[in-house]
DNA sequence: TTGAAAGCGCTACCAA
DNA sequence: TTGGTAGCGCTTTCAA
């Protein structure tokens, strides 16, 4: 969409929109388009033997001009005949707007917690008569991006993370949107802000930990690039909440696989640690195998504590004690998207959505 | 995007596209757009002092056309000051195509695999300069969605599951997608198809458990919603590797809770099975910790077999024996879809693209 | 009740 | 080397 500098092969054997030279000779007019040609509303019309005004009235159920129902009829069966589907570029060309919501596509694999989130965004969104549109961006970053968004010339955009900056925003405005909210850790000038910041999670877990008399608390931070926008306030929560405290913070990066675990856990002892968050419960699940394996006893030498309250926790040995995440509805951020979008001259909102809680089991 | 029936309200304070009627009395041709109108090449030729066409040359690098070096430089820094974004709609409208690549956006949860899938397709695609849409199609069904698709006009449809009928590809190939492809277990006519029968897992689990002398085999089924696609063709796999031998295949519904777990697990002996196929290693980890804690011994008693190769498999004790999937590259998608984009004319690609292979680990 | 026509923003052909 | 201009498909005002 960027840019078409290789516009498709010429197509030769393809069908194509333009008439072959000489191939209609007496035919001006001809009462429907050659096949392999896109329809447009004018074919119809011309089908329907109607005008296009007349074919857009019908089609749209314009209800402030009044069509006999027999012109309906031929038309609708025209548009039909033809398997007309009008051209939605156009369409929002000519209205100055569309009713498109953008987000970019993540880049990393998400868990169910955010694709049900996306979901119920998508269906309260369509609810409003938006369309959402995931958009594929790779490797391209901030401003190229924001550029990149802005060419669709969506209605509102939802950005995730911390990738875009004020000048993305500000140049997603000039481009029309009338919306831009950042769902991540801080705010950003010019955009609302759903303020995600992912510092209380860490905050539950160290002030639970900490509650429960450990002292000497690990952290694990994922090695996995793209996680830091996670990872990195989740380190900070447990900071936070041990403050001023007599307890200290260890960070233990650690990357996604078996060995990586395996080696964190043979210096365990020497670590002297008497508890760990482990970032989320995948990370949970693969260091407490590890220990258990090291013969490290969870919770007694070391309490584990995980976060996001996936399925797995509550099957693992000893079962897991997680940071449950409350995340807004889809529902919620629709309607603020809605608000936005309606009146786009407002002050920026801000909320602090994310809530945590501690779901206690066996782990820690 | 399918109607905009609510278009936003007029929003009286917002900024603008419009004059305000005889607010700018003497000034017919302002040199600079009202600030808060979305600035047009036009905007820009005038700060530029040239015309639009100067402008689209200057701004694609039509190598066609020679502009002076001081022109350039003027309408770049014209186009920079004003911000001006391209209208991706207008420049497609009138090149009448693009280059998008549109998929549904998926409705249910998807694991690492896919996500990885669809992450390196969008790297591929975005290489050959396609841009990768994922439409949120949420709660519309077959025809309907492929309708909204073409509204769009994409060049190219790529169809996971087996949501798409021959109609509506034929609808999208009528709105000038010059390729649509399908990502299923069945050829769809006048599609392309990357046939994914999951079948191949359960073959291969079916097979597998059956080589390893275990003849009462059953087949964990998910009830969840959205995961027939894969868990029908799974289960037909583990029919068809044992038809026509004496081993016998049982179906076990299985909600992805734990007390559905238990609650079958409390009945297994009485199933008097020796074998589980369970669907993928989620739903493994989920009854392999019911049949533990009931006492059944695996994979003494009862053999596990889970799929997908997901790192929680290799945690589990005993570890998972899973199916390994390979999936086709993103790359090699992406060659096809541009392939077809070429060649429209070309007879439908048809590949059979799963490859499935069993890690034995210890549970079976 | 229907039609003619303007124009959204952009590119590409043709002329200067 | 640059500008004028037609027209992509659509909606909507104004006239008939």
């Amino acid at each position: 969409m960027v840019q078409i500098p290789n516009p498709p092969a010429p197509a030769s054997t393809a069908p194509t929109c333009s008439v072959p030279a000489g191939a209609v000779p007496a035919q001006p007019v001809p009462a429907r388009p050659l096949p392999g040609a896109v329809p447009t509303s004018a074919d119809v019309a011309r089908l329907a033997g109607v005008s296009r005004a007349t074919v857009s009235y019908v089609l749209n159920n314009a209800d402030a001009v009044r069509i006999s129902e027999p012109t309906r009829r031929r038309v609708r069966e025209a548009a039909r005949e033809l398997g007309y589907v009008p051209h939605a570029a156009a369409r929002s060309l000519r209205a100055g707007h569309s009713r498109m919501v953008l987000m970019p596509a993540p880049a990393f694999p998400v868990g169910p917690v955010y694709s049900q989130f996306i979901n119920d965004l998508q269906v309260a969104l369509g609810r409003l008569d938006y369309t959402v549109v995931q958009y594929g961006t790779v490797g391209v970053h901030d401003d190229e991006a924001a550029r990149a968004w802005a060419e669709l010339r969506p209605v509102a955009v939802l950005v995730p993370g911390s990738g875009l900056g004020p000048r993305g925003v500000a140049v997603l405005k000039r481009s029309g949107a009338r919306a831009v909210v950042t769902l991540g850790p801080e705010t950003v000038e010019g955009a609302h802000a759903l303020l995600m910041d992912h510092d209380v999670v860490g905050h539950g877990a160290g002030a639970h930990l900490f509650d429960r008399g450990r002292r000497r608390i690990g952290v694990v931070v994922p090695r996995e690039p793209g996680l830091e926008a996670f990872s990195a306030p989740r380190l900070a929560g447990v900071r936070a909440a041990l403050h001023g405290t007599d307890a200290t913070v260890t960070e233990l990066p650690l990357a996604h696989d078996e060995g990586a675990a395996t080696r964190l856990a043979a210096r365990w002892r020497a670590l002297g640690l008497d508890a760990v968050f482990t970032y989320n419960d995948e990370y949970a699940m693969l260091l407490m195998r590890a220990l258990q394996d090291a013969g490290v006893r969870v919770p007694e030498e070391t309490a584990v504590v995980g976060a996001d309250n996936l399925m797995l926790g509550r099957l693992l040995r000893p079962r897991l004690t997680t940071v449950h995440l409350e995340v807004p509805s889809g529902t919620e951020l629709a309607e603020l998207v809605d608000r936005a979008v309606r009146d786009p001259a407002a002050a920026p909102e801000s909320h602090k959505v994310l809530g945590a809680s501690v779901i206690q089991r066996e782990s820690g």
